[in-house]
Parts: structure tokens; C-alpha cells; sequence
DNA sequence: AAACGCATCAACCGCATCCGA
DNA sequence: ATCGGATGCGGTTGATGCGTT
């Protein structure tokens, strides 16, 4: 046995709002307010609609103060920023915008920005480059990052060295951590087919160091990479949401205790949250910057990689 | 002018969460 | 602590309009 339904389905109006409904529903909620009762509302204000429906239409229409269409560049940017943060939190997202709706946001990502970031017409940033981040700080301290050794050539790949990489991450509480096994986005600003990796949700393997930090000491704000996406032959991409990678032609040294976890695969499982999936299956080569005590991803080369839809 | 395809967006659906009894 | 109704939310659908052929 199923779920009641929230209204009798039979008897309710559904599709379009009519203008006399509209402004029955209005002049109702304005007059004497929901009620806190959106079930017990249309029957009060003399409307064959289900509670749910007259909500939906308030919220996302009639309410004072909303605005349609017509996104500026900043609301495009915001949209995008915070999309990298939280992914398809839309009423969240919504919330950052002065009179646009969930709905509103949710349909202008689906039916332009995918699109646009697909063309590399907008920028994803987490943190800019100066360091500073659009995140709130914690007080709590940073603790030291692991050192790591670049012994060799990023390009003389060793499969017995296994990459380690301390990120940083955002975490729900606007806190940030430093994750040792994640990776993340990729920027193809400066060169085709070279990526800035940025990392946004990782998967950590057993065992991995994991700490909150202060985001603003120096370390952490060198950390900071850009975070932008730009994909050209996007013909190839089509709708997922993971991207699997192999690390295994990366090099870089990293202590005992991460040796002996070295057997493992050294497979990442990515979520960019953006919707497309790439199966870099063939592994990437990648380059390190030293940032303080951390070896970061500089950019990773990924044009011979497998890129194909699921 | 008609047919077709695509983009847009309002609205719906069902699940998750909240909250009061 | 549990239950059930109400609400919130994100994914999806379908009507409509517009551009192209």
C-alpha cells in the first residue's frame, strides 16, 4: 500500500494557473497569510488546487519580490561558484540570490550555465588565487601537511609510487579539511589539454589522514587553487556525474606508512558534481608545484586520456 | 505556410525531512 | 520513541514558443 496522496486528485485542478486563480490566491495569502497550513489553503481561498500547488505557485510566482529571467553575469557566476561548493542544493543556491527561486536557478543551470561552463564560458572557483576563499574560516589550527619528495620526473612514472595528496576540502560545516587521498577538478585556462586540479569531493581509501584546518594561514591560502572548468569536443561528454581516474603515471615519493597501502588501486573515484562524466581510464600524467610543506597538482595532462561517455 | 526540432520554464511527482501529537 | 501529516526539495515532464528547413 502506497502513500495517501497529499489532496484528492480527482477533484483538484492541475496545469497552468489561470490569472483569476492567480489573483484569488494572492489576494488570499496577502490578506490572511498561509496559515502554516498550505493543505487547509486552497479551500479556504476558493481554489480547486492542491496545497502543494498553490505553494509551489506562491513561491515560485506570486510572492512579492520575485524576479524572472534575465540573469545577470554576477547571479550566472554565484550560481556557478556556489554549484561547485554544494552541488544541486538549489534552494540553498536560491537562497544566495536575492528574489530567485529554487525552481528558478535549478532551470537556468539545466537549460544555460551547464551549457555555458560546458563551452568554457564560465568559471567553477572555490578559492581564488590570491588565496582568499569565498568560505568562511574556523579557528581551528592548521596542522602540519605531510611532506612530500618529488624524486622524479612527473613523467617517469613508477607503479610502485603511489600518490599522495594533501587537498584541501570544504566540508558541510563550512570548515575545511585536508583530505590525503583526493583529487579534484580540472582547468583548461592555459593549455589545451593540461587540467589545474582543484579538489571538490574525494574519496578516501583506508587509513587516510584527515584534519580540519584554519583556512586562513599561509599554507592553507597557497593551497588554494583555482577551480575552473572548461572542456572543449564537449560532443563526447554526456550526463553522469563520476569520473574514475588511474594515478599511476603520476610520481611522487611519499612516506612508509603509505607505502605499505601501496598494493592498493590507486583508482580515484570523482564526483565533479557537474553532471558529465569522463572515464579517464588510461591514467593522466599530472605535474607537481611545491606549496609550503605540500607538493599540490599544478595541472594534469589528460589529452591522450580515454574521455568517452558512460 | 507547414512541419519539425529544440529551448525554455512552469508545474508535477515522489521522496526526504521536519515536527507536533 | 513512534507515528503520521505537512512541508521542503530536487528530478522530471509536458506545454509552449521560437527558429530553421
Amino acid at each position: 500500500m502506497g502513500r495517501a496522496p497529499c489532496c484528492d486528485k480527482a477533484n483538484v485542478k492541475r496545469g497552468p494557473w489561470s490569472p483569476e486563480e492567480d489573483a484569488a490566491l494572492k489576494g488570499y495569502v496577502e490578506s490572511h497569510g498561509t496559515g502554516g497550513n498550505w493543505i487547509a489553503l486552497p479551500k479556504k481561498a476558493g481554489l480547486r488546487r492542491c496545497g502543494k500547488s498553490c505553494r509551489l505557485r506562491w513561491l515560485n510566482y506570486l510572492r512579492p519580490d520575485i524576479k524572472h529571467g534575465g540573469f545577470t553575469e554576477e547571479e550566472d557566476n554565484i550560481i556557478c561558484n556556489l554549484y561547485g561548493q554544494m552541488g544541486s542544493r538549489w534552494s540553498a543556491i536560491a537562497s544566495k540570490l536575492h528574489g530567485r527561486t529554487d525552481n528558478d536557478v535549478k532551470n537556468h543551470w539545466n537549460t544555460k550555465l551547464k551549457k555555458k561552463m560546458m563551452a568554457g564560458k564560465v568559471s567553477l572557483k572555490t578559492f581564488t588565487e590570491n588565496g582568499t576563499s569565498t568560505l568562511p574560516s574556523t579557528s581551528t589550527p592548521l596542522p602540519t601537511p605531510q611532506s612530500l619528495n618529488i624524486q622524479n620526473s612527473p613523467f617517469n612514472a613508477s607503479p610502485n609510487q603511489t600518490l599522495v595528496l594533501p587537498i584541501l576540502e570544504a566540508n558541510d560545516n563550512n570548515a575545511f579539511t585536508v583530505n590525503q587521498n583526493s583529487i579534484i577538478s580540472f582547468d583548461q585556462t592555459n593549455h589545451h589539454g593540461l587540467y589545474t586540479p582543484q579538489i571538490m569531493h574525494g574519496v578516501s581509501r583506508t587509513g587516510a589522514a584527515s584534519s580540519r584546518i584554519n583556512n586562513n594561514t599561509s599554507d592553507n591560502n597557497s593551497n588554494s587553487h583555482m577551480v575552473s572548468l572548461s572542456q572543449e569536443g564537449s560532443s563526447s561528454i554526456s550526463d553522469s556525474s563520476s569520473i574514475a581516474v588511474n594515478y599511476n603515471k603520476c610520481v611522487v615519493s611519499q612516506p612508509q606508512q603509505q607505502q605499505q597501502q601501496s598494493d592498493e588501486s590507486m583508482d580515484m573515484f570523482m564526483d565533479f558534481g557537474f553532471g558529465f562524466p569522463y572515464d579517464f581510464a588510461n591514467g593522466p600524467n599530472c605535474h607537481y608545484e611545491r606549496v609550503g610543506e605540500i607538493f599540490a597538482p599544478e595541472w594534469v595532462d589528460f589529452s591522450y586520456a580515454d574521455i568517452k561517455p558512460h
